[in-house]
RNA sequence: GUGGGUGUAGCUCAGUUGGUUAGAGCACCAGGUUGUGGCCCUGGGGGUCAUGGGUUCGAGUCCCUUCACCCACCCCA
């Protein structure tokens, strides 16, 4: 259909767009606090980055990534994420060799084949952020502590931080040999879907909702206890400098981050109440990756967050985004030969920074005025020609009613009063 | 990707056991005498009844296809 636009995909329509200028523009101040900047990355990239950044073994990477061939038979990708770009753009401008950390952000759209739903399209936006050249817990808090400020400021409330750490390339296989072996003799007793996860991904058996499967569980060993002494030491670290932000969280060992390259800390972050998509979002530490990549060695920690889920949250929440439209005048013309003047004037007001706008339909005096009200607008400035001969026009007030002559040459400045008085 | 629900004007919905030119409210535009909004009155524009096919003398209404959206799963943002 001509008319219809892609699944999975959204126009951001007049009264929406604004609403999206703000949850970005919160981002982009916030950031500037904490000292981060930001990077804009090519919407796509070749394949190879994200197979071998994001994990080849992954659902982004195995079923849901928009893959094509270009004219000179290159496979590129449209970015199902944004951390693989950031770090090949990091290493392509060699940014590790100049002041450490490196502390960027971004905001954008990315692309994931998969069956929509409400908080769940195929091109969706995430705000994230990447850093670089540390790995100190005190920025794992600091990160989080960011994520966790924005939606503060956005409004949101009773959002539920889960943290968790899964480990680093020493102890992770550690563990996951160890859960292997307890499962082994019970495996027969889980749900066919935890059988499926037992080779694939052991540890996302603990996600599993069947209350069966989580009365086996019990018992079984945690990743806390597998953790090497230095990552947990460092989760220990990182937990407790949190605790002296004040931010509350939830030590949640069933998490898992669905992405290979995260190491160490992990977090989510969930909006209760947004049905099966209340995962706003959720980052975490992955000292590896910039490695794999084929950079020096260089840990990395950051997170995305869902735009359309966060302003679905907003929603939820009842938090209104105060959607600034209108105008400041509308300019309004009598009789015959008032184009000119009209026009004239607009670009006059405009000059002043005054958003000033006219009726184009060649409507008569009562609906410009009709017109000025819907739009709305705060004065309107009459253009008649019985004022103009005498070098005047009528500015009215729409929200007191008042009206009075005022001479052409004034009239900026009448309407910069008006503004300010009622600023 | 798997299972289920829905689909009539821009929006919210009517539409009787299948039966003439498919309706309402809101919104939009224009009028209600000659230079001033909200209310009221009158009129107007706008729908291939999501799509393609089938059953029937006749389908918005019954059956199937496709598409889109919604819900759950998978996964995640």
């Amino acid at each position: 259909m001509l008319t219809q636009r892609p699944r999975g995909t959204e126009d951001i329509l007049p009264g929406n767009s604004e609403k999206w200028q703000h949850v970005e523009e919160v981002a982009r101040s916030l950031c500037r606090l904490y000292g981060y900047r930001e990077i804009r990355t090519p919407i796509f990239e070749h394949t190879e980055l994200f197979q071998r950044g994001v994990g080849d073994t992954t659902d982004i990477v195995e079923k849901e990534m928009y893959t094509f061939l270009d004219r000179s038979e290159r496979s590129l990708t449209l970015r199902p994420e944004g951390t693989a770009p950031v770090v090949r753009a990091f290493l392509e401008h060699r940014l590790y060799s100049g002041m450490l950390p490196v502390k960027l952000f971004y905001i954008g759209p990315m692309f994931r084949y998969g069956r929509p739903q409400a908080g769940r399209l195929r091109q969706f936006h995430q705000f994230g952020v990447e850093v670089f050249g540390s790995r100190e817990p005190s920025l794992d808090a600091e990160v989080i502590a960011l994520a966790m400020d924005y939606y503060r400021r956005l409004g949101l409330e009773g959002l539920e931080l889960h943290i968790n750490s899964v480990g680093c390339p020493s102890c992770r296989p550690i563990h996951r040999e160890k859960l292997k072996s307890y499962l082994k003799d019970k495996l027969e007793a889980f749900c066919p879907t935890c059988q499926g996860r037992f080779e694939r991904n052991p540890l996302r058996i603990f996600d599993c909702k069947n209350p069966k499967c989580q009365e086996l569980l019990k018992g079984a060993p945690t990743i806390t206890s597998s953790l090497c002494p230095d990552c947990s030491q460092h989760f220990q670290e990182v937990l407790r400098y949190l605790e002296e932000l004040n931010i509350t969280y939830l030590l949640d060992e069933c998490l898992v981050r669905g992405l290979d390259y995260y190491t160490n800390t992990a977090f989510e972050i969930i909006a209760p109440g947004l049905g099966a998509q209340s995962s706003i979002g959720g980052g975490g530490r992955y000292d590896g990756l910039v490695e794999a990549c084929g950079g020096p060695s260089m840990p990395g920690i950051g997170f995305g967050l869902g735009l359309e889920r966060t302003l679905l949250a907003l929603e939820a929440q009842n938090k209104k985004i105060k959607v600034e439209d209108g105008v400041e005048v509308l300019v309004a013309t009598v009789g015959e030969g008032m184009e000119t003047k009209a026009l004239r004037l607009l670009s006059l007001l405009r000059e002043h920074n005054i958003p000033a706008d006219k009726d184009y339909l060649g409507r008569s005096l009562k609906a410009q005025m009709k017109y000025a009200h819907r739009y709305p607008a705060r004065l309107v400035i009459i253009l008649g020609e019985e004022e103009l001969e005498r070098g005047r026009v009528t500015v009215k007030n729409l929200k007191t009613g008042d009206q009075e002559e005022v001479s052409w040459d004034d009239v900026v400045d009448f309407c910069l009063r008006a503004k300010e008085c009622e600023g």
